[in-house]
DNA sequence: ATAAGGCCCTGACCGC
DNA sequence: TGCGGTCAGGGCCTTA
């Protein structure tokens, strides 16, 4: 599933491809995946507008126009944003497509139909509810101690939060406790100093090695929850220490992986090296 | 205010 | 082979 090194891997990859284009034709086939305006002005209001300007926030792409709009994209689970030659045939999902003014056509795709694109004026009330970026300056481990301090709820379900830090999702969460040695059922407000500075420290250590690598494509060939805009692989997955490691001994110690469940996600661990 | 559970969606997978 | 049930989960919503 998409979460912030896949997304930053897409913005990345499509600045080269998208920069200086214009959108010629637009169309949707399945209205829900317009979150903003709506699925009938959507194509009206996109037309004829050009791609400036790539960037990221938490999970959110934001691919700034040169109007000055921003095309806000979101993959939740299964979304793919891909650029493809004309003669790429669209299947049944996907949902919206854009004609480009050099012949090609982004397929917005995406099986399970959560994804979202919004096409506004202002991204920041779209934006407003997130906490900081975990790799910019803004994330702390005081300020994480202080968003953690007398909660209740599994450190797990806490960095699932995307208002405590934006951009981690269910994948990384496991890797970051495995890393910072921290089981995720523990309450977040029960965390010591040392142990909430070594989990921002994970967060940060684990997302960048994700970005290096282009993000984690898990699935087999047909059921591929991430793709990069190419439609090539990331290469993160054959680093991951627990998530989907059930049983397989734990790298450090050689423990089996246990999985669980934590705010109904399914939760990866080591029962040895996270206390 | 926080915590917990439901909902949206489809396809893979499992047991019978 | 077919079929029903379960699981996967990001973000948002309701409920307590």
């Amino acid at each position: 599933m998409p979460e912030l090194p896949e997304v930053e891997t897409y913005v990345r990859e499509l600045a080269p491809e998208l920069t200086g284009r214009a959108v010629n034709s637009a169309q949707v086939h399945w209205a829900r995946t317009i979150a903003a305006p709506d699925a009938e002005a959507f194509p009206d209001a996109i037309v004829g507008q050009r791609f400036a300007a790539f960037g990221r926030r938490g999970k959110y792409m934001l691919l700034t126009l040169e109007s000055g709009d921003t095309l806000i994209v979101h993959l939740r689970m299964t979304g793919k944003f891909q650029v493809k030659p004309a003669a790429a045939v669209p299947d049944k999902h996907t949902h919206v497509l854009l004609g480009l003014d050099d012949g090609r056509t982004v397929h917005f795709h995406d099986t399970r139909k959560f994804g979202r694109i919004w096409l506004v004026g202002d991204p920041a009330p779209v934006l407003a509810r997130l906490g900081p970026e975990p790799l910019g300056d803004a994330f702390s481990a005081q300020g994480l101690a202080e968003k953690l301090a007398g909660r209740k709820a599994a450190i797990k379900a806490l960095l699932l939060d995307q208002r405590i830090v934006a951009g981690v999702g269910n994948i990384y969460a496991d890797e970051a406790l495995f890393l910072a040695g921290v089981a995720p059922q523990r309450p977040g407000g029960d965390l010591s100093e040392a142990e909430v500075a070594q989990i921002r420290h994970a967060i940060r250590q684990v997302l960048a090695r994700a970005i290096e690598l282009r993000g984690s494509s898990l699935g087999g060939s047909s059921l591929q929850n991430y793709l990069r805009p190419g439609g090539e692989q990331g290469g993160f997955q054959t680093e991951h220490n627990v998530f989907r490691q059930t049983g397989n001994p734990c790298p450090v110690c050689g423990t089996p992986v246990v999985r669980t469940i934590i705010a109904q996600r399914s939760t990866h661990y080591c029962p040895n090296c996270q206390s």
